[in-house]
DNA sequence: TCCATTTAGTTATCATGGTAACGTAAATCG
DNA sequence: CGATTTACGTTACCATGATAACTAAATGGA
Protein backbone atom coordinates (compact mmCIF):
# COMPACT_ATOMS: atom_id res chain seq x y z
CA UNK A 1 0.00 0.00 0.00
CA UNK A 2 2.69 2.38 0.66
CA UNK A 3 4.83 0.82 -2.13
CA UNK A 4 1.44 2.41 -4.30
CA UNK A 5 1.78 5.60 -2.89
CA UNK A 6 5.53 5.72 -2.97
CA UNK A 7 5.90 4.62 -6.41
CA UNK A 8 3.39 6.81 -7.54
CA UNK A 9 4.77 9.68 -6.45
CA UNK A 10 8.77 8.99 -7.39
CA UNK A 11 9.93 7.88 -3.84
CA UNK A 12 11.82 4.99 -3.06
CA UNK A 13 9.23 2.71 -1.44
CA UNK A 14 12.21 0.79 0.54
CA UNK A 15 13.05 4.21 2.24
CA UNK A 16 9.10 4.97 3.25
CA UNK A 17 9.13 1.97 4.56
CA UNK A 18 12.07 2.49 6.24
CA UNK A 19 11.14 5.79 7.66
CA UNK A 20 7.70 4.33 8.76
CA UNK A 21 9.19 1.29 10.63
CA UNK A 22 11.35 3.69 12.48
CA UNK A 23 9.05 5.98 13.47
CA UNK A 24 6.44 3.01 14.81
CA UNK A 25 9.45 1.25 16.45
CA UNK A 26 10.30 4.51 18.18
CA UNK A 27 6.91 5.25 19.42
CA UNK A 28 5.94 1.92 20.77
CA UNK A 29 9.12 2.41 22.83
CA UNK A 30 8.03 5.68 24.05
CA UNK A 31 4.94 4.49 25.05
CA UNK A 32 6.06 1.58 26.71
CA UNK A 33 8.56 3.44 28.76
CA UNK A 34 5.81 5.84 29.49
CA UNK A 35 3.55 3.61 31.02
CA UNK A 36 6.49 2.29 33.15
CA UNK A 37 6.80 5.82 34.11
CA UNK A 38 3.22 6.33 35.17
CA UNK A 39 3.38 3.14 37.01
CA UNK A 40 5.83 4.91 39.35
CA UNK A 41 4.50 8.09 39.38
CA UNK A 42 6.52 9.87 36.68
CA UNK A 43 6.89 10.21 33.33
CA UNK A 44 9.19 11.07 30.99
CA UNK A 45 9.51 14.80 31.53
CA UNK A 46 9.56 14.22 35.27
CA UNK A 47 12.33 11.89 35.15
CA UNK A 48 14.76 13.82 33.01
CA UNK A 49 14.71 16.49 35.21
CA UNK A 50 15.21 14.11 38.09
CA UNK A 51 18.53 12.92 36.21
CA UNK A 52 19.62 16.54 35.17
CA UNK A 53 19.90 17.83 38.28
CA UNK A 54 21.53 14.29 39.69
CA UNK A 55 24.12 14.55 37.60
CA UNK A 56 24.91 18.25 37.93
CA UNK A 57 28.60 17.82 39.25
CA UNK A 58 28.84 21.31 40.29
CA UNK A 59 26.74 22.47 43.04
CA UNK A 60 24.03 19.87 42.87
CA UNK A 61 21.10 22.46 41.76
CA UNK A 62 20.27 24.27 38.55
CA UNK A 63 17.61 26.98 37.29
CA UNK A 64 14.63 26.29 35.58
CA UNK A 65 15.80 27.54 32.23
CA UNK A 66 19.20 26.03 32.40
CA UNK A 67 16.96 22.26 32.69
CA UNK A 68 14.56 23.72 30.26
CA UNK A 69 17.52 23.99 27.64
CA UNK A 70 18.95 21.05 28.45
CA UNK A 71 16.14 18.96 28.20
CA UNK A 72 14.66 20.85 25.26
CA UNK A 73 11.30 21.77 26.57
CA UNK A 74 9.69 24.93 26.49
CA UNK A 75 9.90 27.72 29.89
CA UNK A 76 5.83 27.04 30.65
CA UNK A 77 6.58 23.43 30.27
CA UNK A 78 9.20 23.49 32.67
CA UNK A 79 7.11 25.48 35.19
CA UNK A 80 4.74 23.72 35.43
CA UNK A 81 6.56 20.42 35.66
CA UNK A 82 8.63 21.60 38.44
CA UNK A 83 5.92 22.85 40.26
CA UNK A 84 4.37 19.21 40.25
CA UNK A 85 7.24 17.65 41.26
CA UNK A 86 8.14 20.28 43.78
CA UNK A 87 3.91 19.43 45.12
CA UNK A 88 5.10 15.86 44.81
CA UNK A 89 8.06 16.56 47.32
CA UNK A 90 10.82 15.20 44.82
CA UNK A 91 12.34 18.84 44.33
CA UNK A 92 12.98 21.74 46.66
CA UNK A 93 13.67 25.25 44.91
CA UNK A 94 15.48 27.55 47.06
CA UNK A 95 15.99 31.52 45.88
CA UNK A 96 19.23 32.51 43.83
CA UNK A 97 20.87 34.80 46.32
CA UNK A 98 22.98 36.58 42.71
CA UNK A 99 19.86 36.95 40.57
CA UNK A 100 16.66 37.59 42.18
CA UNK A 101 14.22 36.42 38.96
CA UNK A 102 15.52 32.75 39.39
CA UNK A 103 15.75 29.90 41.29
CA UNK A 104 17.83 27.12 42.19
CA UNK A 105 16.10 23.73 42.25
CA UNK A 106 17.39 20.71 44.02
CA UNK A 107 16.80 17.20 44.77
CA UNK A 108 15.01 16.32 48.01
CA UNK A 109 15.67 12.70 49.40
CA UNK A 110 12.69 11.41 48.27
CA UNK A 111 13.13 12.54 44.68
CA UNK A 112 17.02 10.19 44.56
CA UNK A 113 14.88 7.79 45.97
CA UNK A 114 12.45 7.57 43.27
CA UNK A 115 15.03 8.33 40.73
CA UNK A 116 17.22 5.52 41.91
CA UNK A 117 14.09 3.25 41.80
CA UNK A 118 13.52 3.77 38.37
CA UNK A 119 16.77 3.63 36.56
CA UNK A 120 16.80 -0.12 36.60
CA UNK A 121 13.84 -0.73 34.57
CA UNK A 122 14.52 2.11 32.64
CA UNK A 123 17.63 0.11 31.46
CA UNK A 124 15.48 -2.66 31.11
CA UNK A 125 12.99 -1.36 28.49
CA UNK A 126 15.89 0.45 26.45
CA UNK A 127 17.83 -2.61 26.44
CA UNK A 128 15.40 -5.06 25.57
CA UNK A 129 13.93 -2.78 22.97
CA UNK A 130 17.47 -3.28 20.77
CA UNK A 131 17.87 -6.69 21.76
CA UNK A 132 15.05 -7.34 20.00
CA UNK A 133 12.73 -8.77 22.83
CA UNK A 134 10.96 -4.82 23.06
CA UNK A 135 7.32 -4.69 22.21
CA UNK A 136 6.30 -6.24 19.33
CA UNK A 137 6.20 -4.15 16.04
CA UNK A 138 3.49 -4.57 14.16
CA UNK A 139 2.59 -1.71 11.65
CA UNK A 140 -0.52 -0.35 10.96
CA UNK A 141 -2.57 -1.99 8.37
CA UNK A 142 -1.56 0.52 6.08
CA UNK A 143 1.98 0.52 6.95
CA UNK A 144 1.17 4.11 8.18
CA UNK A 145 1.84 5.46 11.63
CA UNK A 146 -0.25 5.70 14.08
CA UNK A 147 -0.26 9.68 15.92
CA UNK A 148 -1.00 7.83 18.83
CA UNK A 149 1.71 5.67 18.63
CA UNK A 150 3.83 8.76 18.05
CA UNK A 151 3.67 9.87 21.78
CA UNK B 1 27.26 10.09 30.54
CA UNK B 2 24.99 7.21 29.28
CA UNK B 3 27.64 4.56 29.91
CA UNK B 4 28.20 5.65 33.75
CA UNK B 5 24.62 5.46 34.16
CA UNK B 6 24.27 1.95 31.79
CA UNK B 7 27.27 0.11 33.44
CA UNK B 8 26.26 1.19 36.46
CA UNK B 9 22.97 -0.46 36.45
CA UNK B 10 24.61 -3.69 34.40
CA UNK B 11 23.15 -2.38 31.22
CA UNK B 12 25.25 -2.26 27.71
CA UNK B 13 26.06 1.34 26.96
CA UNK B 14 26.08 0.33 23.11
CA UNK B 15 21.81 -0.77 22.93
CA UNK B 16 21.09 2.20 25.62
CA UNK B 17 22.78 4.88 23.24
CA UNK B 18 21.00 2.80 20.70
CA UNK B 19 17.65 3.17 21.60
CA UNK B 20 18.17 6.81 22.53
CA UNK B 21 19.39 7.69 19.29
CA UNK B 22 16.84 6.26 17.34
CA UNK B 23 13.70 7.93 19.49
CA UNK B 24 15.59 10.70 19.13
CA UNK B 25 15.56 10.49 15.54
CA UNK B 26 12.13 9.32 15.35
CA UNK B 27 11.09 12.01 17.25
CA UNK B 28 12.83 15.02 15.40
CA UNK B 29 11.02 13.00 12.34
CA UNK B 30 7.77 13.47 13.63
CA UNK B 31 8.20 16.82 14.86
CA UNK B 32 9.29 17.88 11.16
CA UNK B 33 6.31 16.45 9.89
CA UNK B 34 4.38 18.06 12.36
CA UNK B 35 5.14 21.59 11.59
CA UNK B 36 5.03 20.19 7.71
CA UNK B 37 1.46 19.44 8.18
CA UNK B 38 0.97 22.07 9.74
CA UNK B 39 1.63 24.51 7.33
CA UNK B 40 -0.60 22.89 4.95
CA UNK B 41 -3.31 23.03 7.66
CA UNK B 42 -3.22 19.49 8.44
CA UNK B 43 -1.50 17.37 11.17
CA UNK B 44 -1.03 13.83 11.24
CA UNK B 45 -3.49 12.28 12.29
CA UNK B 46 -5.72 14.51 9.88
CA UNK B 47 -4.03 13.40 7.52
CA UNK B 48 -3.70 9.66 8.20
CA UNK B 49 -6.97 9.96 8.16
CA UNK B 50 -7.63 11.57 5.04
CA UNK B 51 -5.71 8.50 3.64
CA UNK B 52 -7.26 6.03 4.81
CA UNK B 53 -10.82 7.10 3.38
CA UNK B 54 -8.76 7.54 0.25
CA UNK B 55 -7.62 3.82 0.37
CA UNK B 56 -11.06 2.51 0.67
CA UNK B 57 -11.15 0.37 -2.38
CA UNK B 58 -15.22 -0.54 -1.46
CA UNK B 59 -17.58 2.14 -1.16
CA UNK B 60 -15.38 5.34 -0.74
CA UNK B 61 -16.48 5.85 2.77
CA UNK B 62 -16.00 4.41 6.62
CA UNK B 63 -17.16 4.51 9.81
CA UNK B 64 -16.02 6.93 12.26
CA UNK B 65 -14.46 3.42 14.74
CA UNK B 66 -13.31 1.86 11.28
CA UNK B 67 -11.19 4.71 11.15
CA UNK B 68 -9.98 4.92 14.45
CA UNK B 69 -8.68 1.37 14.93
CA UNK B 70 -7.28 1.47 11.36
CA UNK B 71 -4.70 4.85 12.64
CA UNK B 72 -5.09 3.17 16.63
CA UNK B 73 -6.57 5.87 18.24
CA UNK B 74 -9.28 6.37 20.44
CA UNK B 75 -12.69 6.93 19.66
CA UNK B 76 -13.26 10.37 21.29
CA UNK B 77 -9.66 11.68 19.44
CA UNK B 78 -11.55 10.23 16.25
CA UNK B 79 -14.91 12.00 17.40
CA UNK B 80 -12.93 15.44 18.01
CA UNK B 81 -10.53 15.24 14.39
CA UNK B 82 -13.66 14.23 12.50
CA UNK B 83 -15.78 17.09 13.53
CA UNK B 84 -12.49 19.52 12.79
CA UNK B 85 -12.44 18.01 9.37
CA UNK B 86 -15.75 18.38 8.98
CA UNK B 87 -16.14 21.91 9.25
CA UNK B 88 -12.91 22.76 7.72
CA UNK B 89 -15.08 21.02 5.03
CA UNK B 90 -12.54 18.26 3.54
CA UNK B 91 -14.95 15.69 4.73
CA UNK B 92 -18.78 14.87 5.04
CA UNK B 93 -20.54 12.48 7.03
CA UNK B 94 -24.26 10.89 6.26
CA UNK B 95 -26.54 8.63 8.27
CA UNK B 96 -26.15 4.83 8.02
CA UNK B 97 -28.94 3.45 6.71
CA UNK B 98 -28.68 0.20 8.20
CA UNK B 99 -26.85 1.37 11.39
CA UNK B 100 -28.76 4.17 13.05
CA UNK B 101 -25.66 4.53 16.04
CA UNK B 102 -23.19 4.93 12.94
CA UNK B 103 -22.34 7.07 10.27
CA UNK B 104 -20.27 7.30 6.99
CA UNK B 105 -17.83 8.81 6.46
CA UNK B 106 -16.30 10.11 2.76
CA UNK B 107 -13.58 12.94 1.54
CA UNK B 108 -14.91 15.63 -0.19
CA UNK B 109 -13.24 17.36 -3.11
CA UNK B 110 -11.58 19.75 -1.36
CA UNK B 111 -10.29 16.86 1.29
CA UNK B 112 -8.90 14.93 -2.21
CA UNK B 113 -7.32 17.60 -3.33
CA UNK B 114 -5.72 18.95 -0.13
CA UNK B 115 -4.71 15.28 0.41
CA UNK B 116 -3.10 15.27 -2.69
CA UNK B 117 -1.30 18.27 -1.92
CA UNK B 118 0.54 16.97 1.05
CA UNK B 119 1.44 13.77 -0.46
CA UNK B 120 4.54 14.85 -2.45
CA UNK B 121 6.27 16.67 0.32
CA UNK B 122 5.46 13.94 3.02
CA UNK B 123 7.27 11.40 0.99
CA UNK B 124 10.19 13.68 0.22
CA UNK B 125 10.64 14.65 4.34
CA UNK B 126 10.47 10.57 4.64
CA UNK B 127 12.87 10.02 2.34
CA UNK B 128 15.17 12.69 3.03
CA UNK B 129 15.13 11.19 6.28
CA UNK B 130 16.35 7.75 5.11
CA UNK B 131 19.22 9.43 3.08
CA UNK B 132 20.29 10.87 5.93
CA UNK B 133 19.51 14.53 4.53
CA UNK B 134 17.04 14.68 6.95
CA UNK B 135 17.18 17.03 10.40
CA UNK B 136 20.37 17.04 11.69
CA UNK B 137 20.15 14.82 15.22
CA UNK B 138 22.30 16.37 17.52
CA UNK B 139 21.35 14.29 20.85
CA UNK B 140 20.93 15.93 24.24
CA UNK B 141 24.20 16.94 26.21
CA UNK B 142 23.39 13.81 28.11
CA UNK B 143 22.44 11.63 25.56
CA UNK B 144 18.84 11.23 26.85
CA UNK B 145 15.84 12.47 24.70
CA UNK B 146 13.78 15.09 24.63
CA UNK B 147 10.02 14.64 25.46
CA UNK B 148 9.34 17.73 23.61
CA UNK B 149 11.40 15.93 20.94
CA UNK B 150 8.95 12.55 21.46
CA UNK B 151 6.21 14.55 20.33
C1' DT C 1 22.84 57.83 34.80
C1' DC C 2 18.92 56.55 32.30
C1' DC C 3 16.40 54.34 28.94
C1' DA C 4 16.20 50.30 25.92
C1' DT C 5 16.88 45.61 25.50
C1' DT C 6 17.29 41.08 27.17
C1' DT C 7 16.30 37.37 30.37
C1' DA C 8 13.71 34.44 34.15
C1' DG C 9 9.57 32.79 35.52
C1' DT C 10 4.72 32.84 35.12
C1' DT C 11 -0.01 33.00 33.19
C1' DA C 12 -3.39 32.18 29.63
C1' DT C 13 -4.74 29.72 25.75
C1' DC C 14 -4.47 26.16 22.16
C1' DA C 15 -3.58 21.41 20.18
C1' DT C 16 -3.58 16.64 20.65
C1' DG C 17 -3.20 12.35 23.16
C1' DG C 18 -5.69 9.44 26.81
C1' DT C 19 -9.68 7.24 30.13
C1' DA C 20 -14.28 7.19 32.29
C1' DA C 21 -18.92 7.44 31.82
C1' DC C 22 -23.28 8.19 29.39
C1' DG C 23 -27.33 7.63 26.06
C1' DT C 24 -28.96 5.14 22.45
C1' DA C 25 -29.09 1.32 19.26
C1' DA C 26 -27.97 -3.33 18.02
C1' DA C 27 -27.11 -8.01 19.15
C1' DT C 28 -27.32 -12.03 21.93
C1' DC C 29 -29.02 -15.27 24.90
C1' DG C 30 -32.27 -17.52 28.13
C1' DC D 1 -40.00 -12.19 23.12
C1' DG D 2 -37.61 -9.78 26.84
C1' DA D 3 -33.51 -8.84 29.46
C1' DT D 4 -28.72 -8.46 29.37
C1' DT D 5 -24.68 -7.45 26.97
C1' DT D 6 -22.14 -5.27 23.48
C1' DA D 7 -21.08 -1.48 20.41
C1' DC D 8 -21.15 3.50 18.46
C1' DG D 9 -20.64 8.18 19.09
C1' DT D 10 -20.32 11.74 22.38
C1' DT D 11 -19.22 14.49 26.49
C1' DA D 12 -16.36 15.66 30.37
C1' DC D 13 -11.99 15.74 32.29
C1' DC D 14 -6.88 15.05 32.71
C1' DA D 15 -1.90 15.08 30.95
C1' DT D 16 1.58 17.08 28.29
C1' DG D 17 3.42 19.57 24.39
C1' DA D 18 3.44 24.46 22.19
C1' DT D 19 3.22 30.02 21.65
C1' DA D 20 2.06 34.69 23.06
C1' DA D 21 2.17 37.99 26.34
C1' DC D 22 3.08 39.81 31.00
C1' DT D 23 5.97 41.17 35.32
C1' DA D 24 10.13 41.84 37.40
C1' DA D 25 14.99 41.97 37.31
C1' DA D 26 19.43 42.34 35.07
C1' DT D 27 22.30 44.35 31.44
C1' DG D 28 24.21 47.55 28.27
C1' DG D 29 24.94 51.59 25.52
C1' DA D 30 24.28 56.78 24.63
Amino acid sequence: MVDAYATAHGADPARISGALVMMRRASLLIRNLESYFADHGLSQLRFLVLIVIDREPRHQSLSPVEIAQRIDVSKPVMTRTLHSLQRDGLIATTADTSDRRSKQVAMTAAGQQKLQACLPGYFRILSDEMSGQGVACPTTPDGFLSPSAAR
